[in-house]
DNA sequence: TTGTAGGCGTTATCAG
DNA sequence: CTGATAACGCCTACAA
C-alpha cells in the first residue's frame, strides 16, 4: 500500500503538498497539482482512514447498533442509514445486541474508540444511555436513538407515530362495528409498544369501550409470543371479534392461532398488525397493518447525524414519522354487527387505503 | 478520552508497562498489574483502535460486502458472519453494493485502508475480483467469496449446493408426474443461477425430457422478474404443469401471475423456489423451497477468515453446504398425470421433508 | 504557494 | 520485569 510518503516521492514533491493536493486544503498550483494526481493515480493511492481518523480526531464511521438484522424490520432501516451516509462518503459498522444490555454496552464502549462521526441506535431495552450518549457528544459525535427510546432519552429521536398509528387501527375496527377488541402488544418497558397501547387504549376510551386487563396481553415482538396470547384470547368470554397486534410478527403468530382454533380470519375475528411487513402481503389472508417506513426512519437518522456532524447545535429534535393504515383482507364486520346494523356507511380516518378489503 | 499515557500517570507507571499489561504482552508483576487493571477501570480506558489499527497494521473489523441487505436472503448470512466474528473480537463493516460494480469497487478499495481483518463479499456480478483479492492478501487480510463467485475466482468460497438443490427439487418434480416443466432462472451472469438452471437440466436430461429454450426464461431474482416471466410461461402450448423457480422471490412472483392468470396453484400448476425464505411458510399456498441457510453460510465464511487469520496457509478451499428440500403446498402431481397413474408409490429424494403436502 | 516538523495513541524494540 | 523511544500514516500550523 503507497503512502503519502510514495507519492511524493514519485511526484517530486513534498509530503505537505500532496496532502494540500488530496485534501483541497490549499491552492496547489496547477502543474504541480497535476503530477500528485497522476502519481496517486498511478499507484492508486487512497489516504489511510485509520491514520487520517486518529490525526482527525474522527472518521467516517458511523455506528449502527441494532436488536437483530434478522427482524425482518430493521433491514429496511439500516439501508436507509447506510444509503445517506454512504452518499456523504460515510460508512456503517453494524452491531447486533439481541437486545442484551451488556452486549449494547460492548459495542458502545468499543465503537467510541473508532472515533466515529456519530452513532444511530435502536435501544435493548430500558436502559439509560445519558451517560454514554453524553460521552460521545463530548468527543464530538452525535448519538440519534430510534424507533424506541430509552427511559429519561433526552437526546435526538426518531421515531414513527406509534399513538397514532395504533389509535387510527383501532378506530377503524370499532367504525366497523368491533365491540370486543383485544390487543396483544410488545413488551412494555419498549416505548414503542408502551404508544402503541396507549393509542389502543384512546380509540377505545373515546367510545366508551372498555379494555378489561385480559383483554391486553403482553409479549415480545415475535411469532411465538402472538401465537401463545392469542390462543389465551380466543378462549376468553366473550370472544374478542377483533385483535390489534403490537407488530406484524404478533399478528402473523395470531393468524396461526386462529386457524388452529378452527377459527376463520376475518370472518370471526379480524387482525391488524403494525409494520407493514413485505410478507403482510402474502399472508393468508393478507394482512391489514399500520404502515410505518423503515427506510425513512434510517435515512432520517443518519441526515439528523450528518447535520449534526455539519455543527448544528440546536437542541435535542425529535422527529416522528407519519404512519398509515394499509387495509388487506384481514379484516371484516363482525358477524353480528353486520346483521345489526347492516347498511352503516362508514369513513375511514386511515390516512391511505390504497387496498380496500374485499368483503 | 482517556489514553494510555493517563493510565500510567494514574497507575504511576511507564507507558510501556500499560501497554504489556493491556495486551499481556509480557509478565507484569502483580502489584504493579493491579495497579494498572484498577487505573484501567477507574478511567474506563479502553484502547484506541485506530491507533492500535495504525500501529499493528491491521484492525478488528471484517469488511461485509453485499449486494442489498433488504433483500430478505441477506440478512441471515450477515448475522451468522456477525455472530462469529463478534464472538471472536471482531466487528462487521456493511456495505451495499446494489449489484453496481462501481460501488463495489469504490467500497472495496476504501475497505482496504482500514486494514481489516479480512473481507466477505458476495459478489456484485461476474466482475474480476482476482486483482483486488490479491492485494487484499498481500495485506495480509483474507477474502471469501459467498453465495456466488466472480469469474476465475481462485481463492476462498462458501456456496450452497445449488447444482444438486436444483437437481432434487426438480426430480421430485419428475417423480410427481410432471412432465412439461418449466424454470425462470436468475440472471445468468451469476454462478448461482448458472447451477441452479444446470441442476434443472440435468434432472430433466436424466428422464429424457427436453427444455425447449421458451421454457426456460431468465430473469433478475426478483418478484417482478418473476411475474412477467411466469406470464409468459402460462401462454406457453403446452402449458407447463409445473415450475422450478431461481428463487423464492422469483417464486412468489410467479405465485402472483399464476393467480391473475386464474389458475390454481398447485392444482393447475406447481411451484417450487430456492431459498426457503421465511415468508415461504405464509404464502397462499405456502411456497415449496429448496432450503439453504443463509445464516450457516455467513458463520462458514467468517470462521473460513478467521482460521487463515490465524495463520492457515493451505491452498483456496471451496466450502458447499448442502441443502434440503422443503415441501409445503405449493406442489402436487399434475392433473392428468393423477389420473393416468392414480397410485404411483414415490419416493423424494429430498434431504429433509419435513411437512408433507396435503393434496 | 510550498515545505517542514510535531504529534494523534499504540505497539514493539531495546536498554537498563 | 520495567521504562524509554521510535515508528505507523496522516494532517496542519507555521515557517520559508
Amino acid at each position: 500500500m503507497a503512502n503519502m510518503q510514495d507519492i511524493a516521492r514519485i511526484a517530486g514533491v513534498s509530503l505537505g503538498t500532496v496532502s494540500h493536493v488530496v485534501n483541497n486544503s490549499a491552492r496547489v498550483r496547477e502543474p504541480m497539482r497535476k503530477r500528485v494526481l497522476d502519481a496517486v493515480q498511478a499507484a492508486g493511492y487512497q489516504p489511510s482512514q485509520l491514520a487520517r481518523g486518529l490525526r482527525r480526531d474522527k472518521t467516517n464511521m458511523i455506528g449502527m447498533i441494532i436488536p437483530d438484522i434478522t427482524n425482518p424490520f430493521f433491514p429496511a432501516v439500516v439501508r436507509g442509514a447506510e444509503d445517506v451516509a454512504f452518499s456523504n462518503g460515510y460508512r456503517l459498522i453494524l452491531c447486533n445486541t439481541d437486545n442484551d444490555h451488556d452486549k449494547e454496552l460492548i459495542h458502545l464502549n468499543e465503537l467510541r474508540t473508532y472515533l466515529p462521526a456519530g452513532l444511530i441506535v435502536i435501544p435493548s431495552n430500558f436502559s439509560d444511555l445519558t451517560a454514554q450518549a453524553e460521552s460521545y457528544r463530548r468527543a464530538g459525535a452525535g448519538v440519534v436513538c430510534i424507533d424506541r427510546l430509552p427511559t429519561n432519552w433526552s437526546g435526538d429521536s426518531v421515531t414513527a407515530d406509534n399513538e397514532a398509528g395504533a389509535y387510527n387501527a383501532t378506530r377503524y375496527l370499532i367504525q366497523l362495528g368491533h365491540r370486543k377488541l383485544a390487543t396483544i402488544t410488545g413488551p412494555l418497558h419498549l416505548t414503542n409498544a408502551q404508544e402503541r397501547l396507549a393509542g389502543f387504549k384512546r380509540a377505545m376510551r373515546e367510545t366508551r369501550l372498555d379494555v378489561a386487563p385480559e383483554y391486553a396481553q403482553e409479549t415480545s415482538f415475535d411469532k411465538r409470543g402472538g401465537h401463545a396470547k392469542a390462543l389465551i384470547l380466543l378462549r376468553l368470554i366473550p370472544r374478542p371479534t377483533a385483535i390489534f397486534a403490537g407488530n406484524d410478527m404478533i399478528a402473523l403468530g395470531a393468524l396461526l392461532a386462529i386457524r388452529e382454533a378452527g377459527l376463520r380470519c376475518p370472518e370471526d375475528i379480524s387482525l391488524i398488525g403494525f409494520d407493514d411487513l413485505d410478507l403482510a402481503e402474502f399472508t393468508n389472508p393478507s394482512l391489514s397493518s399500520v404502515s410505518q417506513s423503515g427506510y425513512e426512519l434510517g435515512t432520517t437518522a443518519a441526515r439528523l447525524l450528518l447535520e449534526r456532524r455539519e455543527g448544528d447545535k440546536s437542541p435535542a429534535k425529535h422527529l416522528t414519522l407519519q404512519t398509515s393504515l394499509k387495509l388487506r383482507h384481514s379484516v371484516a364486520p363482525p358477524k353480528q354487527a353486520a346483521e345489526d346494523h347492516p347498511a352503516t356507511k362508514m369513513r375511514s380516518k386511515a390516512k391511505t387505503n390504497r387496498l380496500a378489503p374485499k368483503a
